[in-house]
DNA sequence: TGATAAAATGTAGTTGACTACACTAATATA
DNA sequence: TATATTAGTGTAGTCAACTACATTTTATCA
C-alpha cells in the first residue's frame, strides 16, 4: 500500500477509513458476481438472508431488523423482485402492507449463491488473525448507539 | 441497542457494518458542527490537516495523500474555497494545476476547531480498550489493497 | 519539430444511503 | 361514530462517493 495521509490522522479520520474499506469491499463485490454471471448485488444477502430465515416480512419488519432506512429497503426489495427473486403479495389483514418472500427462482439459485457466500466469509475471515474485530465491532456499535459521536465529543468539550 | 439482524451474519455482512457506523458518525459530526455553529463540514477535517501539513497542493496531489478520486476531492476543496477556508492559485510553472493553500480565515479559525477536534478524539478513543482496532483497520486495509474482495472469494471458490 | 501520449482538472451522470413529504389505511379516542 | 393520530408504504430530492468522458496543457519520442 502506497503512502496514506488519512492513516496519520487517527481517531477523528476512523470514519473515513470505514467508509473506505466498506466501499472497497462492495465495489469488488459488484465486480465479482459480475464476473461469476450473477445477477445479484451485494446488498441483496442482507435480504436473502432474512427471507431464509423470517419467509415472510414486510418493509418495515425488514427496516427494523435492519437498520436500514425504509426507503432503502424498498429500494433493494424493488430490484430483487425486478430481478425475479421476490414475490409480494398485499397483506391479508393489513392492506397498507406488502408481504414479501423468496421466488422459486430464488430457491433454485440460492444453493450455487451459497457456494460463493461461503468461500467469500472464509476469504474476509482470513483478513483478521482473531475474532476480536467483531466483538470490537459490535461494542462500538452498541457505545454510539447510547452516545453518539456528537454527545461524546461535546461531553470531552465541556471538561 | 435493540435486535439488530445484521450482526447474525458473521463476516459477510462486516462491510455493511462499516458503512453504517462510518455514516453515523458522519452525521453525528455534521450535526455537531452546526450546533456549535461551526461552518464546516465533517470531510473538510483532511484538507485542514494535508494543508497544515504540506501548506500548499494540487488537486492530485490530495487525491495521492488521500486515496479518493479526484471529482471527489474537487468538490471539497470548492465546498471550501467558497466558504472562505481555502485560497487557489494556478500554478506558475504548469498552468493546468491550482494549487490551494489555507485562507487567513482558516488560520484565524484553526485554533478553535482544534479544541473541538481535540475533544472529538478523545471521545472516539474511549469506545476502545487499547488501540488494536486502529492496526487491525490498518492490517485490513494493507491486505485488501494487495488482494481485493473478489480475488480473496474466487481463490477460496476454486479450493 | 510534429504528432502522440500522458497528466491535471473539470463536468455529467450513477449509486446507495439518507431525510422530508405525501398518501392511504388502521387504530385510538373524544 | 366521527375525528385525530399513528403506521406502512411510496416518492422526491439531497449527499458524498464513484466512473466515464471532455478539455487543455505538458511531456515524450519518431
Amino acid at each position: 500500500m502506497q503512502y496514506d495521509f488519512v492513516n496519520e490522522l487517527g481517531y477523528l479520520a476512523i470514519a473515513t477509513r470505514l467508509k473506505r474499506i466498506s466501499e472497497a469491499m462492495v465495489h469488488s463485490g459488484r465486480d465479482m458476481y459480475k464476473s461469476l454471471g450473477m445477477d445479484i448485488e451485494p446488498n441483496w444477502y442482507l435480504i436473502f438472508r432474512l427471507l431464509q430465515k423470517y419467509d415472510q416480512l414486510s418493509v418495515m419488519e425488514m427496516t427494523a431488523k435492519l437498520h436500514f432506512s425504509h426507503p432503502s429497503v424498498i429500494s433493494l426489495v424493488n430490484k430483487m423482485e425486478a430481478n425475479g427473486y421476490l414475490e409480494s403479495a398485499p397483506d391479508k389483514k393489513d392492506s397498507r402492507k406488502r408481504q414479501f418472500r423468496l421466488s422459486e427462482k430464488a430457491h433454485s439459485n440460492i444453493p450455487e449463491f451459497e457456494k460463493v457466500w461461503t468461500a467469500g466469509t472464509i476469504g474476509v475471515e482470513k483478513l483478521f488473525t482473531d475474532n476480536s474485530f467483531l466483538d470490537q465491532l459490535e461494542s462500538i456499535e452498541i457505545q454510539l448507539s447510547q452516545s453518539d459521536f456528537k454527545e461524546r465529543t461535546l461531553n470531552e468539550l465541556s471538561k
